[in-house]
RNA sequence: GCCCCCAUCGUCUAGAGGCCUAGGACGCCACCCUUUCAAGGUGGAGAUCAGGGGUUCGAAUCCCCUUGGGGGCACCA
C-alpha cells in the first residue's frame, strides 16, 4: 500500500492551481503561492487553475472572494481556468470552480468510499469528542479518535438515526507508512498511526471537509503538481491516501517555505502586515511585489535581484526552491519599489499616482487635485523620491494647498537669528521678483539667488534653506528652484511674504 | 505530549567536495556628488558556514548525533 500508483503524465504540461478559501483577505502568503504556482505553469508551460475553496460557509464571505480574485488579478496572475467574475462566465473545461457548486461530486465520491467500507458514519457528539481529547491530553496522549464508531454494526447505525442523529463521514486510516517524493524537500514519509486517526471527510450536515474536496477536485481537474505552503506537508498523506482509496493518480508535491515574522513565527496577522490590499493601499506597485515574493524562498543563482515576471518566469526553478522559512523584510521590499517606480514611464507612473493623490485630496490634505500637466512636470525630481505611491503626499502635498503652515522656530536657520532671515527673505523676494514671470525657470533662478547671498556674506545653503521652508513649510523637500518653478511665481511670492509675517515685526534698520 | 520539517552575515540569499582567507543584495557606517531630502557612485563593518563527531588527500557542501527554530495534530482551509 505504500507504493503510489500511476502518476499523471510528467511528458504532459503540467496543471497547477491555487486554491485560497474566501475566510480573509488575500494573504501575502497565498499570494507568493499563487505566484510559484503560475511562474512554474509559465515556466513549463502548462496551466494555471483558479478553485475557490467555499465550503466554510460559517467564516466565508462574498467581500473576502472579491479582495482574492482583484488582488491575483493586480499582481498580473492571469489563470488559464478559473469560476466566473464579474459578470464574466467560467473559464476551462472543469467548471465550475467554486466547490460549492461542486457537491454532487463531493457526495457521489463520499458515496463510493461509504460502499467500499472505506469509511463510516460517525455519530460521536461533539461532547463525546472533546471529553475524549481532554481525556487523552490529561494522559499526555497525542490527540486521536478512538474509533467508537468504526465498527458499529448496520443495526446499531440504523438505531442511531432512528434517534434523529445525523452520522459524520469518518475515513478508515488504516495502517502502514504514506512516503511521497517531495519537489522541494525530497522524500518524505509519514506513519499513518500518526494522522489522529479515522479523520471526518464529510460533515454531520453533510458538507464535504478540505482534505476531501481538495482531492476529489484535484483529480477532476487533472492537477499535477500541486504546490503549496509546508504547512500543509501533514495533510498530504491524508489526502494521498484518499487519491489511493479513490484509485486516482497522484499529484506531485511541492511544499514552500513558509513567509515568517520577523521572530521566525509563520507569518500573522497579528505580527506584520499580511493583507496585500494594504500593501496595494500604501503605494507598493505589482512589479516589486512579485519581484520581492519571487525572490523570498527562491533565487536565480545568479547575481541578478531586479527582476520582471516574465525575466523569472523564464528562469523559475521549482527545484531550486529553498526549504527554509523567511522573514518578511519590508526594508528589501521598499527598496525594489523605488527601484520600480524608477523604471515606470511617466504616463505609467502618473496614472498610478491618481488614485493616492486623489486620496490625499478626500483626507483634506490637499486642497485641490492636480492635473496630469502638473504632476508630468513634477516627476523628474519625484521618482527618485517615492519609496511608495503613498508617499506623494508628503513628498509634494505642499504643491497643492492654499497656504502651508510656517513653524518660526525652523523657518530661522540654525546659523541665522529672526532678523537675518526676515532681511534674507526680503531680499530673496525682490530678487524673485525680478525675474520674468514666463521664463520662471530653475536656470533663471539659481545663478541670482547665489549671487544675492555671496552680496550679503550669506552662506547659499542658509538663505536656500529659509526659503525653502517659507515656501514649502519643511526641511526636506525636492530641490529648492525646481520646487519653485512646480509652484510659480505668484505662490512662491507670496508665501515668502506670509512667511516674514509669521517672524513677526521687531523692523530693523 | 506526539509526528513532520528546517538550519550560510541583523535580513533575503550565492554556494550542489577543491574556484571560499565564503560572493551579491537590503539595512547600517564613512566618503564623494550636493541648496535640504532623495537617487547615484566608492569604500567599510558584518557569517569560526548552529555545535560535535565521522567519510575524504581535501567539506559550508556527504553521513550520524546534539542543540536550536518552525509547522502540524478540528465535523477550519
Amino acid at each position: 500500500m505504500s507504493h503510489s500508483l500511476d502518476r499523471i503524465g510528467t511528458d504532459r504540461p503540467p496543471r497547477v492551481r491555487i486554491a485560497p478559501s474566501p475566510t480573509g483577505p488575500l494573504h501575502i502568503g497565498t499570494a507568493r503561492t499563487a505566484l510559484y504556482n503560475y511562474l512554474y505553469a509559465r515556466h513549463m508551460g502548462g496551466a494555471f487553475v483558479l478553485r475557490l475553496e467555499d465550503t466554510d460557509q460559517a467564516r466565508g464571505s462574498i467581500a473576502y472572494e472579491k479582495d482574492i480574485l482583484d488582488g491575483l488579478h493586480w499582481l498580473g496572475l492571469r489563470w488559464d481556468e478559473g469560476p466566473e467574475v464579474a459578470g464574466e462566465a467560467a473559464r476551462g473545461p472543469h467548471a465550475p470552480y467554486r466547490q460549492m457548486e461542486r457537491l454532487p461530486n463531493y457526495a457521489a465520491a463520499a458515496e463510493r468510499l461509504l460502499a467500499a467500507d472505506m469509511a463510516y458514519p460517525c455519530y460521536c457528539t461533539p461532547d463525546e469528542l472533546e471529553s475524549d481529547r481532554t481525556a487523552q491530553e490529561a494522559a499526555k496522549l497525542p490527540p486521536r479518535y478512538v474509533g467508537r464508531c468504526a465498527t458499529l454494526t448496520p443495526a446499531e447505525r440504523a438505531a442511531r438515526e432512528a434517534e434523529g442523529r445525523r452520522g459524520a463521514l469518518r475515513f478508515r486510516v488504516g495502517t502502514g507508512v504514506v512516503a511521497f517524493d517531495d519537489i522541494v524537500r525530497g522524500r518524505v514519509e509519514i506513519d499513518v498511526a500518526n494522522l489522529g486517526g479515522d479523520f471526518v471527510i464529510v460533515r454531520g450536515d453533510g458538507s464535504p471537509l478540505y482534505n476531501f474536496t481538495v482531492v476529489v477536485d484535484d483529480a477532476d481537474m487533472e492537477i499535477s503538481h500541486v504546490i503549496r505552503g509546508e504547512d500543509h506537508i501533514s495533510n498530504t498523506p491524508k489526502q494521498l491516501l484518499i487519491f489511493r482509496a479513490l484509485g486516482y493518480p497522484e499529484p506531485r508535491y511541492a511544499h514552500l517555505p513558509l513567509i515568517l515574522n520577523p521572530d521566525r513565527t509563520k507569518m500573522s496577522k497579528r505580527k506584520s502586515q499580511t493583507a496585500l490590499s494594504d500593501y496595494i493601499a500604501q503605494g507598493f506597485i505589482r512589479e516589486a511585489l512579485v519581484n520581492y515574493l519571487a525572490l523570498l524562498g527562491w533565487a536565480t543563482g545568479t547575481e541578478e535581484e531586479v527582476l520582471s515576471i516574465d525575466e523569472i518566469a523564464e528562469r523559475f526553478d521549482l527545484e531550486a526552491v529553498h526549504k527554509g522559512g523567511a522573514i518578511f523584510d519590508r526594508d528589501r521590499l521598499e527598496w525594489l519599489n523605488g527601484q520600480w517606480i524608477r523604471r515606470l514611464e511617466p504616463g505609467d507612473l502618473i496614472d498610478r499616482l491618481r488614485p493616492f493623490v486623489e486620496a490625499e485630496h478626500v483626507a483634506r490634505r490637499i486642497d485641490w487635485i492636480p492635473s496630469d500637466d502638473e504632476l508630468r512636470a513634477f516627476l523628474p525630481v519625484m521618482r527618485e523620491r517615492l519609496p511608495t505611491l503613498g508617499a506623494i503626499g508628503d513628498l509634494a502635498g505642499f504643491l497643492w494647498v492654499e497656504a502651508v503652515p510656517v513653524d518660526p522656530a525652523v523657518l530661522v536657520p540654525r546659523r541665522w537669528d529672526a532678523d537675518t532671515t526676515r532681511d534674507g527673505l526680503a531680499a530673496a523676494r525682490s530678487t524673485i521678483a525680478a525675474v520674468g514671470e514666463v521664463t520662471f525657470e530653475a536656470d533663471e533662478l539659481e545663478p541670482p539667488l547665489r549671487a544675492l547671498a555671496e552680496a550679503r556674506g550669506w552662506k547659499a545653503g542658509d538663505l536656500f534653506m529659509a526659503i525653502r521652508v517659507a515656501i514649502t513649510g519643511r526641511t526636506a523637500t525636492p530641490p529648492l528652484f525646481d520646487t519653485m518653478v512646480a509652484l510659480g511665481r505668484d505662490r512662491v511670492l507670496e508665501r515668502l511674504d506670509r512667511a516674514m509675517a509669521v517672524l513677526g515685526g521687531g523692523h530693523r534698520r
